[in-house]
DNA sequence: CATGAATGAGAATTCATTCAT
DNA sequence: AATGAATGAATTCTCATTCAT
């Protein structure tokens, strides 16, 4: 599906109602945000939205769609090739936080509609979980680590790690609330760290350090 | 169909409009479901809702009470004693995915519906998030690790820790689509401890086992 | 109908609903006022308002029915005796405009549901109406003034006293809004006199002093 | 039944629902009306209403707008020009009686919202009735009637004049009920004459007259 | 008298979608 | 590509009323 063709002159409105309805999903949900608060947004006809998309479900599935093409980019540039197994990680962990907070938006949308079982979407998502699945689970037998602690098949670590990983964004909004001021926007860098450190290491032994530098 | 037999008559309609609009607000997210269905999965005529709850909104308020006030209590509970630093996080890890495995659905709804910013809804969520991070807060200061990571504040570190708990449940529904089998109900005594494990050490210790296991 | 029998030692709580349903009726409306509200500010059960009055519209009627009858009270004392023409018409402005202010909230009540037509209602205020009527077209034609202006027949006369006596309380709210402070309580009795006036020698007369003081 | 023929198809359907809507909202009162029953008599989708005005409350704006602004340019013609005081007063009332029974609906459902006080449309109505306000209260200074009575500022003296007038209208309903036959629509010209006489002479001169007939 | 639960209809409003222009 | 009108179903919520206790 081409995106876009030739030099883009205004803006069009398509681009337009995406980059509207992105940010309206993710604050408010996808359930609670209406067509025409879009169109609003957007300043473009109510009707053209579906002219766009064919209906608003097909939208959503555009979001997932961007997102989790850029996801699985990021994993199969950063999984497969020869470096070492943590190292991989690592690289991994950095890339995906930082398309992460490129896109937090769209990674929003995308977690807190993976739960909801709408008929047409939910086989849908499964496609793009497999795919992500597949890289994942290659990895780790590249590396011998299929059965890591003997019950947490590569679907499991997948969800775990991508978990870990969003924990900040998902949870920016109330953080923010319960505490101004502490989660600020150029620490994204430092938070990749923590994650790598505490995805390989655990916080026991980090905080060993910790502790003496006390 | 019977209405109910017995002894607990009273207010019976209350309780099934809760026991069957969570699972519904889980599957489906708050802002796909309405209340018609929910009237109808419940028996309860429609307006009974209203009656009884006041608004859509405030049913949901009362959900996520429910499970923040579960949540709060096991945090209360598991590290408020005077166990180690180390056996309190497993302790609270242990409860802490018990109780959600007990209430899935309540966890579903209260994380999916975490970042929407409903204005009604805002400040009563940093409201719960709030007393977590003062349990939290004191627990991570009374063992001297107030600034873990140098970057990781209270509320950073109760967001991961929460995430990582709740990840398996979270990803379940996509998780069975795309490796059907996989995920089963006994394993979850399985899965906390993995979880404890990976917090306090990460993988990478525990892959030497494995690695030699191969 | 029998209003009250002996000493009605605690406020009952029909009097309450009604003291709390005039003036909520007065400046809603009856059709945007609903029964849970008057129920709320009288601090009554709902059933209740039914239990003594069978339904809203009876609830309306019984209203309707107080305001009435002390109008048509105050029709019989002044315009049934044995004074003049002009003095009987003094008296009952007077009267009539007193009682107005004794009970704006039931004026306004009568005055807004009049022109409209629920069918159970409509025939009811004729009722009152063919009184209020008969009193007047008496007074009327003992005076030999039945056909006053050649066109017009006593419920004409009838209607715009009342309509002249009324217009000081049907626009006090907008009044008050356009130029506070203007409309004051303590002018009632000069209000009356103004209406005699007006109403007996038109302001072209009063006009003339009104230019001279100038 | 068919939709349009013929030229004016544009917006057919928004001058349809104000058609219908004023007779409806005149005879049963704003609150006691539905949209659903205005739609049905429109011919006309529920929702159109919505999409055309906004809300109940917008239309009854809208209704409100249309009396007042035709109310005031009959004002504004007839009480701003060189003619003698009593002169323009005469005009006035025979235009403004013309006016009100060229739109009887229009004015019931003015004069029967106006007490009510729904916070949106309250200060909405005060506007209009401070440019009535201007316009009388320039007419009186200029003929140094400023004080009259001592006591009735502009604003009373427009209320009691449009009282008097609208009070055929108001109680048109109640009086056909009385004395079926007596009102009839032949008589609008009369009816002005009569108010006019009333007004600026009040009954008891034309009594004389009336007494001698006898 | 009084209460709380229950009901079914209806309230206003918004929904996603379609279509002729 | 864009618009405005239109639709029918669905939204949340409130209505007046009833009834068993």
């Amino acid at each position: 599906m081409v995106k876009q063709q030739g030099r883009q002159k205004k803006s069009s409105s398509r681009e337009r109602i995406l980059d509207v309805a992105v940010p309206l999903f993710a604050s408010q949900g996808y359930g609670n945000t209406g067509l025409r608060e879009i169109a609003k947004a957007a300043d473009v006809n109510l009707a053209m939205i579906n002219y766009f998309f064919g209906s608003k479900k097909a939208l959503l599935k555009e979001i997932l769609d961007i997102f989790f093409s850029g996801y699985l980019e990021v994993a199969r540039r950063e999984l497969n090739n020869e470096d070492e197994f943590a190292v991989q990680i690592q690289n991994f962990i950095h890339s995906a936080i930082k398309y992460f907070s490129s896109c937090r938006d769209y990674l929003l949308v995308t977690i807190n509609e993976l739960p909801h079982d709408a008929p047409e979407i939910i086989e849908y998502k499964a496609g793009w979980g497999r795919q992500m699945n597949d890289i994942l689970g290659r990895y780790l037998s590249d590396h011998g680590r299929s059965q890591m602690f003997s019950t947490m098949p590569p679907v499991a670590f997948c969800s775990l790690l991508t978990s870990m990983m969003a924990s900040r964004f998902l949870f920016t909004p109330l953080m923010q609330q319960v505490q101004p001021g502490v989660i600020t926007d150029d620490s994204v860098q430092d938070y990749a760290e923590m994650i790598c450190s505490v995805f390989l290491h655990g916080i026991s032994e980090n905080q060993e350090e910790s502790n003496q530098n006390q």
